[in-house]
DNA sequence: CAGTGAGCGAGCTTCCGCTTGACTT
């Protein structure tokens, strides 16, 4: 074959191929080939900073398969992504290509090729996979942007140098087998802080003053009113006995509209989503987490169903946009057809836009066919849904609301108190009638109140007044959706890695979830704490922001990638050496439990093993007595009547097993039937 | 989708970002 072309993904490589036709041989890179060695630093600090690469076990196969057909190819293309870490891919397959070894880690095997053995190497950019924008790329190839490549081998450098420098740092400080990372660690610290907040905050009583009003002509027309304004000055209500006075004399006020105010709102769709975006909202409508949200995309991707699932572009092509808006008006209605297509902004100043939004590759399948094709399960046909109807609502006609603010006027003896009472009606649906009611956050704030018709002065009668009391509440703790929210805002991390974040700092122990909300260990807090006080700056939520600003003045050759790094390593250096020698070891506060131990008497602590948590006695090493936690969930197994307790597999997977185990052998990923204690002397069931 | 368990307290850990399969020395 003479033309070869690489890109990475192999569902990419199919469609390319069926768009280039039998000339070329279109291959799939998996990603990155070459990568610093995982067992020790590969960074030559003494010699600027110069990067030792290896292809990886895992990679060699495929490099092997990829030289050899570059061996005879003609022209090779490489198609990587058009993004940072795809130009650095491409200049990697280029340095194997032109090298001829197997790479730095094994002696060269044979010599490089002559020249002009050597294949014509181009770098070919598109931003979708279109004919137009392929054959375009085709026919102005250019060169590898090195400038490009070195603002990545700045971020590889420094990333493997705070996580290889760091990690051992604390395996000495706090506890062996820990990890800090540029990204990992402002994630934990996130968290560390919320939590902090959440313990500090002290809840302050407040109460509001609610009416229940009717218009006093008409029947059925009551609606609630808050009391917001007296004597001209806005309503605070510290306790009850002030809540009391003011009821006291609003019971005997007279009522009358002051005045109604109806305006239009136009409510605009959200743009189609990211991988940020559907991690967030399937998390919020559909209880997915991001690793499964990502395992489910995985496979609608494969199957042609949607486009790739890692993106942080909200851009669609113009032939999606086309195919929507041909849909829209044929299956919709022209109504909800806007003059001219919408066009979505990416806020998020480091998107590097490699790939679309994400939406489904055609918009005529619906998720109804989806149910009767092979192996799509119910979370296939849900999540696709969401997309489907995302993208849809992204291209459809704005919402149109009416939205009404009724002031009411309540005098007794000279007292007037202002009550204010909103509410909106939908006037015409628009997008909202593709992706509508939901549980996104974004569209709670409306009460739902269906207002009557009034006029200013009609007169009202008072049928109720609430008083109601409030708390404060502190801010709430993160779940998955709201820690990706942030962590995409503070620029912190990719959409290829805002899941296995949260697995990391979960595999380590650093925070657990407890109904889905994470909540730091004392090992966490600790690894913040120590972080904290020796390297701020590392934790500092700016310092990937800044580090991205460095890297787009390597990138723009206003800068060179060594100096960069050296200019943070020195001091950062000196740091390491002198916590290393002064610093404390790090106390981890102990969990120790009111559990006895039934060897020695003394008190049973947590401990974090290879097998998750367990409890060991508080006399380690002299008593060894340990014991598994359990998690009772008020269940009693189906077969002997034990009680239900949660365990773990060898991965860690949870599942619902008799505490009798292993004298009954009943075990469930569901939890069995609730079943009232007080009912379950005999097992009544059938068998 | 398919998948279910008794030990952890020693010895060699770790980063971020790109992408999917999967032998073995």
């Amino acid at each position: 074959m003479q033309n070869l072309v690489i890109v990475e993904s192999p569902t990419k490589a199919r469609t390319l191929g069926k768009f280039l036709g039998g000339k070329y041989q279109v291959e799939a890179s998996m990603g990155h080939i070459r990568d610093l060695p995982k067992s020790e630093l590969g960074v030559d600090i003494e010699h600027h900073f110069t990067p030792r690469y290896i292809i990886p076990r895992d990679k060699l196969k495929k490099v092997n398969e990829l030289k050899k057909a570059a061996a005879s190819a003609k022209n090779l293309w490489l198609a990587t992504d058009p993004d940072r870490e795809g130009e650095a891919i491409a200049w990697h397959l280029q340095e194997l290509v032109a090298g001829g070894g197997l790479g730095a880690d094994k002696k060269k095997t044979r010599e490089p090729r002559a020249k002009s053995q050597l294949p014509t190497i181009r770098r070919v950019e598109f931003h979708e996979i279109t004919e137009g924008a392929i054959k375009e790329a085709f026919e102005h190839p250019r060169d590898i942007d090195l400038q490009l490549v070195d603002a990545q081998q700045g971020r590889r450098v420094l990333d493997r140098v705070v996580g290889y420098k760091l990690s051992p740092l604390l395996w000495k400080k706090v506890k062996s087998g820990l990890s800090a990372g540029r990204v990992q660690s402002v994630a934990l610290r996130l968290i560390v802080e919320r939590e902090r907040e959440v313990q500090a905050f002290n809840p302050i009583e407040f109460w509001s003053v609610e009416a229940n009003l009717e218009a006093a002509e008409r029947k059925n027309a009551n609606f609630v009113a808050t009391l917001i304004e007296q004597d001209g000055k806005k309503v605070e209500i510290p306790n009850g006995e002030v809540a009391g006075e003011i009821t006291k004399q609003l019971q005997a006020a007279t009522y009358k509209v002051s005045s109604v105010n109806t305006r239009e709102v136009r409510k605009y769709p959200a743009p189609p989503f990211t991988t940020s975006t559907i991690q967030q909202t399937a998390s919020s409508r559909l209880g997915f987490s991001a690793k499964k949200t990502m395992m489910v995309a995985q496979t609608l991707y494969e199957r042609g169903l949607i486009t790739y699932m890692r993106t942080d572009s909200v851009n669609l092509s113009t032939q999606a946009v086309g195919a929507i808006r041909n849909y829209i008006e044929q299956q919709v209605g022209k109504a909800y057809l806007p003059g001219s297509p919408r066009f979505y902004k990416t806020k998020s100043k480091v998107a590097q836009e490699a790939h679309e939004a994400v939406r489904p590759t055609d918009i005529r399948l619906g998720s109804e066919q989806l149910k009767m094709m092979d192996g799509m399960t119910r979370d296939h046909v849900r999540l696709y849904e969401l997309i489907w109807k995302r993208a849809l609502a992204c291209q459809m006609s704005e919402a149109v609301l009416n939205q009404t603010t009724v002031d009411v006027k309540a005098e007794n003896n000279g007292s007037k108190f202002l009550l204010r009472a909103s509410g909106s009606v939908i006037k015409f649906d628009g997008w909202l009638k593709a992706y509508g009611k939901g549980a996104d956050e974004e569209e709670k704030d409306e009460k739902g109140q269906h207002l009557p018709v009034l006029n200013t002065d009609d007169r009202l009668s008072l049928l109720q007044l609430m008083p109601v009391q409030h708390f404060t509440e502190p801010p709430p703790r993160y779940n998955e959706a709201s820690l990706i929210k942030k962590l995409e805002e503070l620029g912190i991390g990719r959409p290829s890695t805002y899941a296995p974040i949260i697995s990391t700092i979960q595999d380590r122990y650093y925070v657990e979830k407890m109904e889905k909300k994470f909540i730091p260990t004392p090992l966490g807090i600790a690894v913040t704490d120590f972080l904290l006080q020796y390297f701020p700056d590392i934790v500092d939520y700016d310092f990937t922001a800044r580090m991205e600003d460095e890297l787009d003045e390597i990138a723009r050759g206003e800068r060179r990638w060594q100096p960069t790094i050296e200019e943070f390593y020195t001091p950062f250096e000196k740091k390491l050496n002198e916590v290393s020698e002064n610093a404390e070891k790090m106390q981890i506060a102990s969990e120790v439990t009111d559990k006895v131990c039934p060897k020695c008497g003394k008190n049973l602590q947590v401990k974090y093993g290879k097998f998750g948590k367990f409890l060991a006695c508080t006399g380690f090493p002299e008593c060894k007595y340990t014991e598994s936690i359990e998690e009772k969930v008020n269940a009693r197994c189906p077969d002997c009547g034990g009680e239900i307790v949660v365990r773990r597999t060898k991965k860690g997977r949870p599942f619902y097993g008799c505490k009798n185990w292993p004298k009954c052998k009943y075990a469930s990923w569901t939890k069995p039937k609730k079943v009232n204690s007080e009912q379950t002397t005999v097992n009544s069931d059938k068998r």
